[in-house]
DNA sequence: AATCACACCAACCGCGTACAA
DNA sequence: CTTGTACGCGGTTGGTGTGAT
Protein backbone atom coordinates (compact mmCIF):
# COMPACT_ATOMS: atom_id res chain seq x y z
CA UNK A 1 0.00 0.00 0.00
CA UNK A 2 1.40 3.36 -0.73
CA UNK A 3 2.04 5.69 1.34
CA UNK A 4 1.53 9.56 1.21
CA UNK A 5 3.04 12.12 2.06
CA UNK A 6 2.15 13.63 5.50
CA UNK A 7 1.61 17.27 3.99
CA UNK A 8 2.52 18.55 0.70
CA UNK A 9 6.34 19.64 1.37
CA UNK A 10 6.00 22.38 -1.16
CA UNK A 11 6.06 25.50 0.40
CA UNK A 12 6.32 24.74 4.02
CA UNK A 13 9.10 26.13 6.28
CA UNK A 14 11.29 23.68 7.80
CA UNK A 15 13.81 24.12 11.07
CA UNK A 16 13.81 25.98 14.07
CA UNK A 17 10.69 27.63 14.77
CA UNK A 18 10.17 31.85 15.02
CA UNK A 19 8.21 33.61 18.10
CA UNK A 20 5.75 33.89 15.62
CA UNK A 21 5.03 30.80 14.97
CA UNK A 22 5.22 29.73 18.01
CA UNK A 23 2.67 32.17 19.36
CA UNK A 24 0.72 31.55 16.38
CA UNK A 25 0.25 27.45 17.18
CA UNK A 26 -0.32 28.50 20.97
CA UNK A 27 -3.01 30.93 20.30
CA UNK A 28 -4.62 28.54 18.05
CA UNK A 29 -4.59 25.62 20.75
CA UNK A 30 -5.41 28.05 23.00
CA UNK A 31 -8.74 28.74 21.45
CA UNK A 32 -9.32 25.70 19.88
CA UNK A 33 -7.35 22.83 22.03
CA UNK A 34 -4.84 19.93 20.50
CA UNK A 35 -6.07 17.92 17.56
CA UNK A 36 -6.85 17.49 14.11
CA UNK A 37 -2.37 18.44 13.15
CA UNK A 38 -3.28 17.75 9.77
CA UNK A 39 -5.67 20.48 9.34
CA UNK A 40 -3.91 23.11 11.88
CA UNK A 41 -1.46 24.12 9.97
CA UNK A 42 -3.95 26.07 8.11
CA UNK A 43 -6.55 26.93 10.29
CA UNK A 44 -3.70 28.74 12.53
CA UNK A 45 -1.83 30.27 9.36
CA UNK A 46 0.92 28.66 9.45
CA UNK A 47 3.63 27.26 6.80
CA UNK A 48 4.83 24.16 8.83
CA UNK A 49 3.25 20.83 8.65
CA UNK A 50 1.27 19.20 11.10
CA UNK A 51 3.55 16.93 12.16
CA UNK A 52 5.95 19.82 13.01
CA UNK A 53 3.30 21.60 14.69
CA UNK A 54 2.47 18.70 16.84
CA UNK A 55 5.97 17.76 17.50
CA UNK A 56 6.52 21.58 19.29
CA UNK A 57 4.19 21.64 20.70
CA UNK A 58 4.47 18.37 22.47
CA UNK A 59 7.85 19.08 23.01
CA UNK A 60 8.13 23.20 23.91
CA UNK A 61 5.44 24.87 24.21
CA UNK A 62 2.74 22.92 25.96
CA UNK A 63 2.37 24.84 29.39
CA UNK A 64 2.52 21.52 31.76
CA UNK A 65 6.17 21.05 31.05
CA UNK A 66 8.93 21.37 33.39
CA UNK A 67 11.74 22.84 32.09
CA UNK A 68 15.49 22.77 33.85
CA UNK A 69 17.89 20.61 34.75
CA UNK A 70 16.50 16.63 35.51
CA UNK A 71 17.07 16.08 39.43
CA UNK A 72 18.92 12.88 40.96
CA UNK A 73 15.42 11.21 41.64
CA UNK A 74 14.31 11.79 38.17
CA UNK A 75 17.52 9.99 36.60
CA UNK A 76 16.99 7.09 39.08
CA UNK A 77 13.63 6.71 37.76
CA UNK A 78 14.42 7.18 34.21
CA UNK A 79 16.85 4.28 35.23
CA UNK A 80 14.67 1.95 36.40
CA UNK A 81 11.77 2.84 34.40
CA UNK A 82 14.38 1.92 31.24
CA UNK A 83 15.67 -1.21 32.71
CA UNK A 84 11.81 -2.49 32.63
CA UNK A 85 10.53 -0.87 29.44
CA UNK A 86 13.58 -0.50 27.02
CA UNK A 87 13.41 2.70 24.65
CA UNK A 88 9.82 3.23 25.18
CA UNK A 89 10.61 6.99 25.54
CA UNK A 90 6.44 8.09 25.76
CA UNK A 91 5.89 5.51 28.47
CA UNK A 92 8.78 6.60 30.66
CA UNK A 93 7.75 9.90 29.78
CA UNK A 94 4.34 9.52 30.96
CA UNK A 95 5.38 8.73 34.88
CA UNK A 96 7.86 11.84 34.69
CA UNK A 97 5.69 14.88 35.18
CA UNK A 98 6.40 17.81 32.54
CA UNK A 99 8.83 15.83 30.94
CA UNK A 100 8.68 14.62 26.92
CA UNK A 101 9.53 11.52 25.44
CA UNK A 102 12.06 13.70 23.38
CA UNK A 103 13.56 14.93 26.50
CA UNK A 104 14.17 11.95 28.16
CA UNK A 105 15.76 10.03 24.94
CA UNK A 106 18.36 13.00 24.47
CA UNK A 107 18.92 12.71 28.55
CA UNK A 108 19.09 9.01 28.37
CA UNK A 109 21.78 9.31 24.83
CA UNK A 110 24.02 12.31 26.31
CA UNK A 111 24.11 11.65 30.27
CA UNK A 112 22.49 8.53 32.02
CA UNK A 113 24.44 6.31 29.34
CA UNK A 114 27.86 7.33 30.39
CA UNK A 115 26.72 7.64 34.00
CA UNK A 116 25.82 4.04 33.88
CA UNK A 117 28.76 3.36 31.99
CA UNK A 118 31.28 5.00 34.52
CA UNK A 119 29.40 2.34 37.55
CA UNK A 120 30.22 -0.20 35.25
CA UNK A 121 26.52 -1.04 34.33
CA UNK A 122 26.13 -1.71 30.48
CA UNK A 123 23.65 0.77 29.92
CA UNK A 124 21.64 -1.68 27.31
CA UNK A 125 21.01 -4.10 29.57
CA UNK A 126 21.10 -2.66 32.72
CA UNK A 127 23.81 -5.84 33.70
CA UNK A 128 27.24 -5.35 34.93
CA UNK A 129 29.65 -4.66 31.76
CA UNK A 130 31.54 -8.11 32.37
CA UNK A 131 28.42 -9.68 33.11
CA UNK A 132 27.00 -8.51 30.07
CA UNK A 133 29.28 -10.26 27.90
CA UNK A 134 27.68 -13.44 28.72
CA UNK A 135 24.46 -13.82 26.84
CA UNK A 136 21.27 -14.36 29.13
CA UNK A 137 20.03 -17.60 29.09
CA UNK A 138 16.45 -17.89 30.62
CA UNK A 139 16.00 -13.88 31.10
CA UNK A 140 15.42 -11.16 28.50
CA UNK A 141 16.53 -7.62 27.31
CA UNK A 142 13.90 -4.79 27.59
CA UNK A 143 14.17 -4.46 23.91
CA UNK A 144 13.48 -8.04 23.25
CA UNK A 145 9.70 -9.52 22.28
CA UNK A 146 8.81 -11.68 25.90
CA UNK A 147 6.21 -14.14 25.82
CA UNK A 148 2.91 -14.27 27.95
CA UNK A 149 0.79 -16.96 27.98
CA UNK A 150 -2.37 -15.01 27.75
CA UNK A 151 -4.19 -17.94 25.99
CA UNK A 152 -3.59 -21.63 26.80
CA UNK A 153 -0.20 -23.37 27.50
CA UNK A 154 -0.20 -24.19 23.73
CA UNK A 155 -0.81 -20.66 22.30
CA UNK A 156 1.55 -18.34 23.21
CA UNK A 157 1.64 -14.69 21.98
CA UNK A 158 4.47 -12.35 21.11
CA UNK A 159 3.64 -9.34 23.51
CA UNK A 160 5.83 -5.86 22.75
CA UNK A 161 7.92 -5.14 25.67
CA UNK A 162 5.73 -2.17 26.69
CA UNK A 163 3.35 -4.99 27.51
CA UNK A 164 5.49 -5.89 30.43
CA UNK A 165 3.68 -3.39 32.09
CA UNK A 166 0.69 -4.46 32.05
CA UNK A 167 2.11 -8.29 32.39
CA UNK A 168 3.71 -7.74 35.85
CA UNK A 169 0.52 -6.43 37.16
CA UNK A 170 -0.90 -9.79 35.33
CA UNK A 171 1.70 -12.10 37.01
CA UNK A 172 1.40 -10.27 40.15
CA UNK A 173 -2.73 -10.74 40.16
CA UNK A 174 -1.99 -14.86 39.27
CA UNK A 175 0.99 -15.72 41.09
CA UNK A 176 1.41 -13.46 43.67
CA UNK A 177 -1.53 -12.87 45.47
CA UNK A 178 0.50 -13.82 48.54
CA UNK A 179 2.81 -11.01 47.70
CA UNK A 180 3.84 -8.43 50.54
CA UNK A 181 0.90 -7.17 53.14
CA UNK A 182 0.78 -3.54 51.05
CA UNK A 183 0.15 -5.33 47.96
CA UNK A 184 3.68 -4.33 46.54
CA UNK A 185 6.41 -6.61 45.04
CA UNK A 186 10.05 -6.36 45.25
CA UNK A 187 12.23 -5.83 41.84
CA UNK A 188 13.74 -9.14 42.55
CA UNK A 189 9.94 -10.48 42.46
CA UNK A 190 9.59 -9.11 39.03
CA UNK A 191 12.68 -10.22 38.03
CA UNK A 192 11.75 -13.97 38.97
CA UNK A 193 8.69 -13.57 37.43
CA UNK A 194 9.68 -11.97 34.27
CA UNK A 195 12.32 -15.40 33.51
CA UNK A 196 9.11 -17.77 34.84
CA UNK A 197 7.14 -16.09 31.90
CA UNK A 198 9.91 -16.81 29.25
CA UNK A 199 8.39 -18.95 26.55
CA UNK A 200 9.21 -20.57 22.89
CA UNK A 201 9.38 -17.61 20.10
CA UNK A 202 6.55 -17.42 17.46
CA UNK A 203 5.95 -16.09 14.55
CA UNK A 204 2.10 -14.86 14.82
CA UNK A 205 1.89 -11.28 15.50
CA UNK A 206 -1.32 -9.95 17.26
CA UNK A 207 -3.22 -6.88 16.85
CA UNK A 208 -4.53 -5.24 20.10
CA UNK A 209 -8.06 -3.73 19.43
CA UNK A 210 -9.35 -2.24 22.67
CA UNK A 211 -12.68 -0.89 22.76
CA UNK A 212 -13.49 1.79 25.51
CA UNK A 213 -17.51 1.30 26.74
CA UNK A 214 -19.46 3.91 26.11
CA UNK A 215 -19.15 5.92 29.90
CA UNK A 216 -15.71 7.21 30.25
CA UNK A 217 -15.64 7.03 34.05
CA UNK A 218 -15.98 3.14 33.29
CA UNK A 219 -13.13 1.58 34.80
CA UNK A 220 -13.15 -1.19 32.17
CA UNK A 221 -12.30 -1.61 28.87
CA UNK A 222 -12.75 -4.86 26.52
CA UNK A 223 -9.66 -5.75 24.50
CA UNK A 224 -8.79 -8.35 21.26
CA UNK A 225 -5.46 -10.14 21.19
CA UNK A 226 -5.99 -11.64 17.52
CA UNK A 227 -9.75 -13.59 17.91
CA UNK A 228 -9.41 -13.67 21.48
CA UNK A 229 -11.24 -11.30 23.38
CA UNK A 230 -10.20 -10.20 27.03
CA UNK A 231 -11.76 -7.90 30.11
CA UNK A 232 -9.39 -4.94 31.56
CA UNK A 233 -9.45 -2.88 34.51
CA UNK A 234 -7.47 -0.28 36.03
CA UNK A 235 -5.09 -0.41 38.42
CA UNK A 236 -4.74 1.27 41.54
CA UNK A 237 -0.97 1.51 41.85
CA UNK A 238 1.06 2.52 39.13
CA UNK A 239 4.38 1.35 38.09
CA UNK A 240 6.48 3.79 40.37
CA UNK A 241 5.00 2.76 43.28
CA UNK A 242 5.17 -0.21 42.36
CA UNK A 243 8.71 -0.67 41.83
CA UNK A 244 9.21 1.60 45.21
CA UNK A 245 9.59 4.72 43.64
CA UNK A 246 6.46 6.43 44.38
CA UNK A 247 6.78 10.44 43.99
CA UNK A 248 4.26 13.16 43.67
CA UNK A 249 5.99 14.45 40.17
CA UNK A 250 4.61 11.77 38.32
CA UNK A 251 1.13 12.27 37.80
CA UNK A 252 0.06 8.68 37.28
CA UNK A 253 0.96 8.11 41.05
CA UNK A 254 -1.47 10.90 41.98
CA UNK A 255 -3.78 9.91 40.13
CA UNK A 256 -5.52 6.57 41.02
CA UNK A 257 -6.27 5.14 37.20
CA UNK A 258 -3.03 4.50 36.19
CA UNK A 259 -3.35 1.39 34.16
CA UNK A 260 -5.24 -1.25 32.97
CA UNK A 261 -4.80 -4.67 33.84
CA UNK A 262 -5.47 -7.96 31.79
CA UNK A 263 -8.35 -9.49 34.16
CA UNK A 264 -9.71 -12.00 32.76
CA UNK A 265 -10.38 -13.80 29.18
CA UNK A 266 -13.91 -13.39 28.62
CA UNK A 267 -14.69 -15.14 25.32
C1' DA B 1 41.26 35.71 17.89
C1' DA B 2 40.70 31.58 15.26
C1' DT B 3 39.94 26.88 14.94
C1' DC B 4 38.57 22.49 16.32
C1' DA B 5 36.13 18.96 18.93
C1' DC B 6 32.57 17.74 21.54
C1' DA B 7 28.01 18.10 23.86
C1' DC B 8 23.45 19.22 23.69
C1' DC B 9 18.88 19.31 21.96
C1' DA B 10 15.25 20.78 18.64
C1' DA B 11 13.49 19.07 14.68
C1' DC B 12 13.06 15.79 10.93
C1' DC B 13 12.07 11.26 8.89
C1' DG B 14 10.16 6.82 8.28
C1' DC B 15 7.48 3.32 10.07
C1' DG B 16 3.82 1.03 12.71
C1' DT B 17 -0.70 1.40 14.47
C1' DA B 18 -5.45 3.02 15.12
C1' DC B 19 -9.44 4.04 13.06
C1' DA B 20 -12.94 5.33 9.78
C1' DA B 21 -15.04 4.60 5.32
C1' DC C 1 -12.23 -7.53 5.17
C1' DT C 2 -9.72 -3.99 2.63
C1' DT C 3 -8.04 0.43 1.94
C1' DG C 4 -6.68 5.13 2.94
C1' DT C 5 -5.45 8.56 6.25
C1' DA C 6 -3.85 10.66 10.49
C1' DC C 7 -1.36 10.17 14.53
C1' DG C 8 2.30 8.82 17.60
C1' DC C 9 6.72 6.84 18.38
C1' DG C 10 11.68 6.00 18.13
C1' DG C 11 15.94 6.68 15.61
C1' DT C 12 18.68 10.02 13.47
C1' DT C 13 20.36 14.45 11.90
C1' DG C 14 22.03 18.98 11.92
C1' DG C 15 22.47 23.55 14.03
C1' DT C 16 24.22 25.92 17.97
C1' DG C 17 26.81 26.61 22.14
C1' DT C 18 30.96 25.93 24.79
C1' DG C 19 35.43 24.68 26.21
C1' DA C 20 40.15 23.46 24.87
C1' DT C 21 44.10 24.38 22.16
Amino acid sequence: MGRSPCCEKAHMNKGAWTKEEDQLLVDYIRKHGEGCWRSLPRAAGLQRCGKSCRLRWMNYLRPDLKRGNFTEEEDELIIKLHSLLGNKWSLIAGRLAGRTDNEIKNYWNTHIKRKLLSRGIDPNTHRPINESAIPPSKTTTPNEPVQFDLAGPDQQQTVKPESMVLDREEVDNNNNNNSTSSGMTSDEDFVLNLELSVGPATTRSYRYESTRKANPDSVESTGRWGSELFRTTQAEVCLCCRIGFHNESCRNCRVSDARTIWESKIL
